[in-house]
This record gives structure tokens, sequence and C-alpha cells, in this order.
DNA sequence: ACCTGTTTAGGTTCTA
DNA sequence: TAGAACCTAAACAGGT
């Protein structure tokens, strides 16, 4: 009989993919993007099983951060001291996890060839030609104010992405701050090469390009280029969305909870919601709650318990105990 | 020397 | 069973 105890549970290997543990803390994040070293911190904190073979499982993570589309790289600015760049989730990729599950994803989140061109060359000018070739129905771009301490992670778009629920107050009453890498003042501010390598004003290439700037932001971009910087702070509110609307980020905040602790943790359930309850999901909890800031995560647990099925699909003690 | 990041390559597990 | 999702190893470049 095993023993329940030291190395029984908490050391074992958890269900969850590099990219969901990477989505995880990055999710957890008060700017939803983080350095490599936070993103080893996290799991390691959570999961005990990862604070041995660091060499091969963080090999294994490097990896999956250049190899996914899901992620992305945003270049430190100047002031912002520390080693490797910011890693974010790609605003597009909203519902890897059906669900809010964390155990399998859907399916990939893969950028077309295209936007892939565009992507790993220049932030910007994915971020454009991505809004150029869908057009969103409500969707204009991020909010572009001048100053900030920090870059800080999308603010989601339109596209792909659910409405967000809940995940109690705390990420989204962090949304008002929260300001889309690709927004203009955090745009501007890093190492554009494809622009600044052009020699032409921004407005210019995205024309050039066929990427036609909205009204409310063609003359701010003509304004601000080429003073970065300098726009007077009134100007820089174009609200697109009602905050709460979305959530920060571009990834699905349904299933999440806190423990005890305060730390974000995914509610597991099913990949594949049980016939005879339908799509039920941990949404439901969350929608039920209403605006109940913090759904109790017991209750979402009793519920999403009832769902439960196959076998990696438990909760994982690393996650109740740590 | 170590960390970060990219890429290739070959393997296993899961799902349609 | 084929393909997708996922895991691991490893070579290598560039930076501190």
């Amino acid at each position: 009989m095993p023993r329940p105890g030291k190395n029984s549970y908490s050391d074992q290997k958890p269900p969850y993919s590099y990219i969901s543990l990477t989505a995880m803390a990055i999710q957890n994040s008060v700017e939803k993007m983080l350095p490599l070293s936070d993103i080893y911190k996290f799991i390691m904190d959570r999961f005990p099983y990862y604070r041995e073979n660091t060499q091969r499982w963080q090999n294994s993570l490097r990896h999956n951060l250049s190899f996914n589309d899901c992620f992305i790289k945003i270049p430190r600015r100047p002031d912002q001291p520390g080693k490797g760049s910011f890693w974010a989730l790609h605003p597009d990729c909203g519902d890897m996890f059906e669900n809010g599950s964390f155990l399998r994803r859907r399916k990939r989140f893969k950028l077309l060839r295209a936007e892939h061109m565009a992507c790993k060359g220049s932030p910007m000018m994915h971020y454009f030609h991505h809004h150029h070739h869908h057009h969103h129905p409500g969707g204009k771009l991020a909010t572009a104010s001048v100053h900030h301490e920090h870059p800080v992670a999308p603010t989601s778009t339109v596209s792909r992405l659910p409405n967000f629920q809940g995940y109690g107050g705390i990420a989204c009453a962090q949304s008002g701050g929260f300001k889309h890498p690709f927004a203009i003042e955090n745009i501007i501010n890093r190492d554009y090469k494809g622009v600044m390598a052009s020699g032409l004003p921004l407005t210019s290439v995205m024309h050039h390009l066929g990427y036609p700037v909205p009204p409310q932001l063609s003359s701010m971009v003509n304004s601000m280029w080429p003073h970065v910087g300098m726009l007077p702070e009134s100007m820089g509110n174009v609200p697109v969305h009602t905050p709460s609307d979305y959530a920060p980020f571009g990834m699905s905040m349904k299933g999440m909870y806190q423990n005890a602790h305060g730390q974000a943790l995914p509610v597991p359930v099913p990949i594949k919601p049980t016939p005879s309850l339908g799509p039920v999901t941990a949404l439901t909890g969350l929608q039920q709650s209403g605006s109940t800031p913090l759904c109790s995560a017991a209750s979402m647990l009793e519920k999403n318990d009832l769902m439960l099925e196959g076998k990696g699909a438990s909760l994982h003690p690393a996650l109740l105990l740590s």
C-alpha cells in the first residue's frame, strides 16, 4: 500500500502540459506577462515535481515558448532592468483550453503563415496586420495612453475571445490598467526594427502596407510620431470595451479560482462536457455567482467534481496545498 | 559559465 | 490508425 504523505501525491507529475503551466503563470501575474525566470518560479512554487530535473523540464518549457505561437515575446524597455524578455499570451489564443480545462488544449493555436512572419518580425506589424484581416465587430484598436511605468500585456481583442464572466474582482479590477502590448505606447517605445528600418513615419508604413488607421487613432498616431511619449494623458484614452466585458487578457479566465493562499489556480474540468449535463462547465459556476467577486472555490469544485471523468481529470493535490 | 531563445528531430499519448 | 497534441533531447547563437 502506498502510504499517503511524503512523496505520495504532491511530487507526482501534474497533469498539465508545459503550455498550460506557462499560461497559468502568465495569467496569474499582475501584468499578464512574465520573464522566463518567473515562469520557472511560479511552476516550482506550486508543483514540487518541478523542483527537480530542472534542466530537463526548463529546456522543454523554453522550447514551448519559442515554438508555440500562443506565446509572444515582449521586449523590455530600457528602463526595465533584468534578463530576457517578457512572455505573454497572444491576444487571440483565447479559448485554447476548452471549458477552462488546462489538461489538454482543444486545438493548437497556430498563426497563419503571413501572420507568423509579421508577428515574429515586429509585434506592431503583426498587430495591424491582424486587425486588418480580421475585422472585429466591435473591435477597434486598443486603448492607448502614454505614460506607464511598465509595459503590460494585452487587453484582449474581440475575436475568438469569449465573454469574461469573472475570476473574482481580481483580474477585473486590474483590467483598467492593462494595455495591449501592441498599443501605441507600448509599441513605440520598443525595438520595432521593421518600422524603424524603413525610415518612414508610422502612418506611412501602415498605409503602405494597406492597414488603414482608424480615425480616432490616426490623429493620435500622427501626433505622436515621431514625438514618442509626448502625448497628453487625456488624449490617450480611447475606450474600446468596457473593461469588465473581457478578460484583461486574451485567454479565457473561466475555470480559475483562488486557493486559500490567494494563488490563482485552474479548476480542472473534463475536456468534453458530460453529455447528460450538456455544456455545463466551470463557467457555469462563475456565471451563477453573478457579480460575486470571489466565487467559492469549494462550491465550484463541488459542481465540477460531479462531472469529472477519466483519469487525470481530478484536481491535482499540489493545487490545493500550495 | 550561465542564461535566454530558436530550431530540429524523434519519440509518446491522445483523439477523431 | 493517421494526425494532432505533447514531451524530450540536443545543437547552437547571442548576451551578460
